[in-house]
RNA sequence: UGGCCCGUGGUCGAAUUGGCAAGACGCUGGGUUCUGGCCCCAGAGGUUCUAGGUUCGAGUCCUAGCGGGCCAGCCA
């Protein structure tokens, strides 16, 4: 069976737009504030808007949000292109918020002129005083009925710099009563006597993000503005402005998308750039840094980067991504690209015992089998090597298949080697182990085919080299270390250790990415080849603590007990309401929704008085038309005509579905929609009867796994008649003739 | 507390728009192996947050509840 492939809603939403004729063309835009460094979070950002927009065939462009000249810099807007391209994304075009400044001002007092936006000379004590709160209205400001000419005037004082900071600002005006706060007479504009790093001191007003980021949008042709979750309310407001400035459909149109959250990383900026200037970590790029430039210096390539943001996906819904999903993903990401190589972190010293010759050169393989490359090395073999410390144990455990007192084990690509004696310091720590080795066993097989429990990474005392190793754990251990109201406190001392490891001499001057073998994926520090990072840790399934891999599972609360259902609503006109409609006969669950609902309730009575059927009308109005602003060009005419028509069985429940829809949207006459689509619901027995055979003819298999208990299928078939009856049969009808064929 | 958004195996997420609850990570067992890696096979794990309702049929629509998130910057 053909994958589906799997989608997000945004790309639904594009599809669509794209199907419709909606749009004929696709952009979108990547749109950071250039006042510090990119993070993980801003490549999913990058990925989406990017990459939907490659997708598409479409174009993206990179737009430095710099609304702000306190807070930016172009020392960022380097950084910000290196690493979007680093990441391996081409822009159209760069722009900035900063190219409109001139076209948002004359749209700014175009609104002012039209009496849609004002100057208000409030304190900002004021303003945030007059905002009221979330359950109270704000109180208008006393400006706020000023006219347009006198608006306009102090308008141009503020450009014209006649006024210090914070004397006054300029303000949509909207609804100060409105439930959403932001649309409470947003500022567009404040004071700001400060140099801009691209402007320069042209301008001592400046816009804010509200007011320039849809415009800016919508200047540029942007049709999917993509965004994060919490500029939800601010939907609301960028259409707002938008529309007031004249930009008609099809414009743009905001999109939010759940932000990234992986396990143990903290993704704030403000407190990202608190551990650079505090000096906990080294710079914007430190290894331990969740910035793209971090990333980058651990050694983390953009592939592992964009196949990380491709499986966690796009959606609406909160979440943290566990640990092992990025582990896997980067070490996925390195297992074919990164030669093998050998070094030990912690050795121990084992001494050939009956090894009489100087240093053989062996030659090992730089891939494993299962990957198809060419390359080796070659690697010295002496009587004096280091294997890892905790590759010994005196007394194994249950499983062990390492090294041990009498027990035989292999050195990778070398000789299958036994231990005959631990030789111990006064305090009983083990300082040598004594082994001999097999030397027909050379390449790591003996003759006779005897087979060994393990096999160890190791290298020659005599020939090796110092590497400097960093190994590397999250700076949090905490889960959601931005959650955390004290997380300084919370910081992991042994994020980064530091050792000096014994290599193999073909780590020597390397650069790159290397797997350290049974150690992890390693990779040289751009700027100095002598420091080896550690990217990740190999899998294991030895010594694994399960309690570390997954985040603690939300705790699910305790589900309160469901409260005895009543529909009776509290208000009394309601309640009396309520106890006509059950009266009527209508049940008690539908009665409670129409009840309280005025628009509802009306419409139901002028239906009924239009003749419909009280029961299936208050069913249909109750469970279709919800949350609704208004109904649209639906009459209760034509709703009590369309319930007659499904009573009657003219149309089945999805017709009926299908006809309420065209009604709301467009209007019309029910009768005439139905046949105009074909609507008309199909009950002839012989020609459903035909169908479903052909169905059953069809999916042989599945009619067998039916037989085999496998009930479920039963919505399957039918689903498979409905779409070939284009949605006409009748369901009941075909029921009940799929049951005389199988049952 | 008002408005809005969101609840799908441990985690992230699909579900042909009302018709078979995908896939990946993780977990368990097995195979393979000169990496306790990779790869291969098998398996466990679900009242799709809860309770009602509409419907032939609900993860999907309606109502209520529960839980989480966002909004009261002259930040973005």
């Amino acid at each position: 069976m053909a994958e589906r492939e799997s989608s997000n809603f945004i790309r639904d939403i594009i599809r669509t737009d794209l199907a419709t004729g909606k749009w004929g063309r696709v952009q979108t835009r990547f749109p950071p504030e250039p006042n510090g460094y990119l993070h993980l979070g801003h490549a999913k950002a990058i990925c989406v808007d990017f990459g939907l927009a490659a997708e598409f065939e479409g174009l993206c462009n990179l737009r430095l949000d710099d609304t702000n000249p306190v807070a930016e810099d172009d020392e960022f807007v380097k950084a910000i292109e290196e690493d979007v391209r680093w990441l391996g994304f081409e822009w159209g075009g760069v722009f900035h918020a900063s190219d409109y400044f001139d076209q948002l001002y004359e749209i700014a007092e175009s609104l002012v002129a039209r009496g849609l936006a004002y100057v208000d000379e409030q304190s900002g004590d004021e303003i945030r005083k007059n905002r009221g709160t979330v359950t109270e209205p704000g109180t208008p400001s006393p400006y706020r009925d000023r006219s347009p000419a006198e608006n306009l005037e102090r308008l141009r004082e503020m450009k014209a710099g006649k006024h210090p900071d914070g004397a006054m600002v300029l303000r949509a005006k909207i609804d100060m009563a409105a439930d959403n706060m932001i649309l409470r007479d947003p500022l567009m504009y404040r004071i700001r006597h400060a140099s801009h790093h691209r402007t320069g001191d042209a301008w001592c007003i400046y816009p804010m993000y509200d007011y320039a980021h849809g415009l800016s949008d919508a200047i540029e042709g942007v049709t999917h503005s993509i965004c994060t979750l919490e500029f939800d309310n601010n939907r609301a407001v960028y259409d707002w402005f938008v529309e007031k400035a004249g930009f008609e459909e099809p414009r743009t149109h905001q999109y939010e998308m759940a932000r990234l959250k992986l396990q143990h990383v903290m993704l704030s900026k403000r407190r990202l750039k608190k551990l650079v200037t505090d000096g906990i970590v080294d710079g914007w790029d430190d290894p331990r840094m969740p910035t793209i430039s971090g990333l980058r210096r651990l050694g983390v390539r953009p592939s592992a980067i964009r196949a990380f943001i491709d499986r966690t996906g796009v959606a609406r819904a909160d979440s943290l991504v566990a640990r092992d999903l990025w582990d896997s993903v980067i070490r996925d990401d390195l297992n074919a690209e990164a030669p093998r190589r050998m070094a030990v972190l912690d050795p121990i010293e084992i001494e050939i015992a009956n090894w009489d010759g100087g240093i053989e050169w062996l030659d090992a393989p730089d891939w494993p089998h299962d990957i198809p490359k060419d390359g080796s090395r070659k690697l010295p073999f002496s009587k004096t090597l280091y294997i890892e410390r905790e590759d010994f144990a005196e007394q194994p455990p249950k499983k062990w298949k390492r090294l041990a007192p009498g027990v035989e084990v292999r050195l990778r690509y070398g000789y299958l080697v036994t231990c005959d004696q631990v030789v111990k310091d006064d305090s009983g720590r083990i300082v040598k182990l004594v082994c001999s080795y097999d030397p027909e066993s050379k390449g790591g097989n003996a003759p006779d085919g005897r087979k060994v429990g393990g096999t160890l990474h190791w290298v020659s005392a005599e020939a090796c080299e110092d590497i400097e190793v960093r190994l590397y754990k999250p700076l949090f251990t905490v889960d959601s270390p931005d959650a955390e109201e004290d997380w300084e406190s919370l910081l992991d001392p042994e994020s980064r250790v530091v050792i000096t490891a014994k290599a193999e001499p073909a780590l020597q001057g390397a650069t790159g990415h290397f797997q350290l073998e049974r150690l992890g994926y390693f990779a040289t520090d751009p700027d100095d080849a002598s420091i080896f990072h550690r990217v990740v840790q190999l899998k294991s399934s030895w010594g694994k603590k399960p309690a570390e891999t997954a985040p603690a599972p939300r705790k699910k609360p305790a589900q309160k007990p469901a409260v005895a259902a009543d529909y009776r609503p509290e208000d009394a006109a309601a309640a009396a309401r309520f106890d006509t409609l059950v009266a009527e006969g209508i049940s008690e669950p539908i009665a409670g929704v129409l009840a309280p609902n005025a628009l509802l309730d009306a419409l139901y009575v002028s239906a009924l008085a239009a003749g419909a059927p009280a029961v299936p009308l208050a069913n249909l109005i109750a469970s279709e038309l919800g949350p609704r602003d208004g109904l649209g060009q639906l009459t209760p005419e034509a709703l009590a005509a369309l319930v007659l028509l499904a009573d009657s069985d003219a149309v089945n429940s999805n017709g009926a579905k299908e006809v309420l829809d065209v009604l709301i949207a467009h209007g019309g006459e029910p009768e005439a929609i139905v046949d105009a689509r074909g609507l008309r619901q199909v009950s002839d027995t012989n020609k459903l009867g035909d169908m479903v055979d052909e169905v059953l003819g069809a999916f042989p298999d599945r009619v067998e796994a039916y037989k085999g208990g496998r009930k479920g299928l039963k919505g399957f078939f039918v689903g498979q008649v409905m779409q070939r009856s284009q949605g006409t049969a009748n369901p009941q009808l075909v029921q009940k003739l799929l049951a005389e064929r199988l049952d």
